[in-house]
RNA sequence: AGAGAGGUGGCCGAGUGGUCGAAGGCGCACGCCUGGAAAGUGUGUAUACACCAAAAGUGUAUCGAGGGUUCGAAUCCCUUCCUCUCUGCCA
């Protein structure tokens, strides 16, 4: 949620800057701006009326210690209207800021500078490439079918106890998997984020919180008996941890990571690209997440994507890093960095990375702020990244080292796994 | 899941209808004291919103959350969430 301050003073310039989403802010923006100015007066309105009901009811009761209590009798009259008006001035102002919220949900988050203008991923700037595209000839299979040969990943086995995209990793495959997320987190606490095993139903407050509510809604399995929602990643209740706290400025920058299934109903996915691995309704992620000061966070940004790069280099994958247009930026996002591994075998690039800045975004709805020099609080910014998501690094992993009677692990997850080689 | 007790400021803790944003203590900040420190001592110490060009200041709201009673609620009533104790169940 942008902050209303920010749309009052800039509302020229960050119309300007949203028109590279496509997003014509105009509207938004008077709706806003008008609903807000609304809000104030209704505001002072409220606060003298609700002022002036106080002053009479301390009156009432100095006249009722000195037994006047006829004359305090004839001002609770007075009272009840007071009473009667400022109840119509709360019940407006409670609609008015309603509306208001809800119209400042619709606006997305301003992007950096850095983001090129373009309609959709075909407008995607790359960045950084690495790599080496392997050779692996004509024999080369997908994912999927390599998974089936060596008999490491169940896909109808999990459409049986559960659904279409619930795998089930089994043997080999189940221990890479788990390697996969040793190996992820340990480079991670390395690098100082501290780990952290967080709940994987969280409360409606702490999807809003994040920005999944109320735009992504149908895209988060919803447990309607108790009202918790699956996690669609662990940014929600990791990111939720530090909600309205006001954080001493010496405690930045908070780094934490964690592990967990993540849960997308990803309603309206179809076709080719879904297969196998390259979408599934439960997957396993592991997330960093970081809370800094507005000073420092493009240089984490930095420091995230060469972390996540550092780990890329380690797995021997081909990768590349594009900074997302526009058009395909996030709605919570102010910038965003994507990884994606080439498949050889599916001739594609498979995302498995996104490192963002949300700015002071997500901190406006989390009310996450620091003390500033001035002891006055201010909104931190947040910022976060897959590192990494377990499902398309599998792909790639089975795609890129495959031979033709098995398959290599890279060098840096032996150690995790136990075994060099699945055949 | 059932019965009971409770949720007050950064922390502890008083407060059962009136001037209470809330005693007292701890912590923290600044000052005094000291050669320096400790002890002592003085002052200050929540958040949001509105008014004001801004600071100062003023007003309003907030004692888990939401609603109600009342001229007036931290205090009474209802709903809900959470914590603790006992019973039950259970990995």
């Amino acid at each position: 949620m942008l902050q209303l301050q920010a749309l009052r003073t800039n509302k020229d310039q960050i119309i300007q800057a949203l028109k590279k989403r496509n997003f014509d802010a105009e509207i938004h923006m008077d709706k806003v701006l008008s609903l807000d100015e609304k809000r104030r007066s209704l505001q002072t309105d409220l606060d003298n009326t609700l002022a002036e009901g106080n002053k009479l009811s301390k009156e009432i009761g100095m006249l009722y210690k000195s037994g006047k209590t006829e004359e305090a009798n004839q001002i609770k009259q007075k009272t009840a209207q007071l009473k009667e008006e400022s109840k119509r001035l709360t019940e407006k102002l409670n609609t008015i800021a309603a509306d208001l919220e809800e119209a400042l949900y619709q606006i997305p988050n301003v992007p950096h500078e850095s983001v090129p203008a373009g309609s959709d991923e075909e407008d995607n700037e790359e960045v950084f490439r690495e790599g080496n595209i392997p050779e692996l000839g004509e024999e080369a299979k997908p994912h999927w079918e390599l998974a089936k040969k060596y008999d490491i990943i169940d896909f109808e086995l999990g459409a049986k106890i559960t659904g279409a995209g619930f795998p089930v990793y089994k043997g080999k495959g189940a221990r890479l998997q788990r390697a996969l997320i040793s190996y992820f987190l340990d480079k991670n606490t390395e690098a100082g984020y501290i780990e952290m095993q967080v709940p994987l139903l969280v409360n409606e407050t702490s999807g809003y919180g994040t920005g999944q509510l109320p735009d992504k809604e149908g895209q988060m399995y919803h447990v309607t008996e108790e009202d918790l929602y699956l996690i669609p990643t662990a940014e929600v209740p990791i990111t939720n941890v530090l909600r309205g706290n006001i954080l001493d400025k010496n405690s930045l920058p908070i780094s934490y990571t964690g592990y967990t299934p993540c849960f997308r109903r990803e309603a309206g996915s179809y076709g080719a690209h879904v297969r196998g691995l390259n979408r599934l309704h439960q997957f396993d992620k592991v997330e960093i997440v970081r809370v800094e000061h507005p000073d420092n966070s493009y240089q984490a940004l930095d420091a995230m994507v060469e972390h996540v790069k550092n780990i890329l280099r380690e797995l021997k994958l081909p990768f590349r890093v594009l900074r997302l247009c526009g058009g395909d930026l996030g709605f919570t996002s102010a910038l965003t960095y994507d990884f994606e591994v080439f498949s050889t075998a599916q001739d594609r690039w498979l995302e498995i990375s996104s490192v963002s800045n949300f700015e002071t975004f997500q901190a406006n709805r989390l009310k996450l702020r620091y003390r500033d020099e001035n002891n006055k609080t201010q909104l931190v910014h947040t910022l976060n990244g897959s590192s990494l998501a377990l499902p398309r690094v599998l792909a790639g992993i089975l795609e890129n080292y495959q031979t033709a009677d098995g398959i290599d692990i890279p060098d840096i997850l032996v150690p995790y796994t136990g075994f060099s080689r699945i055949e």
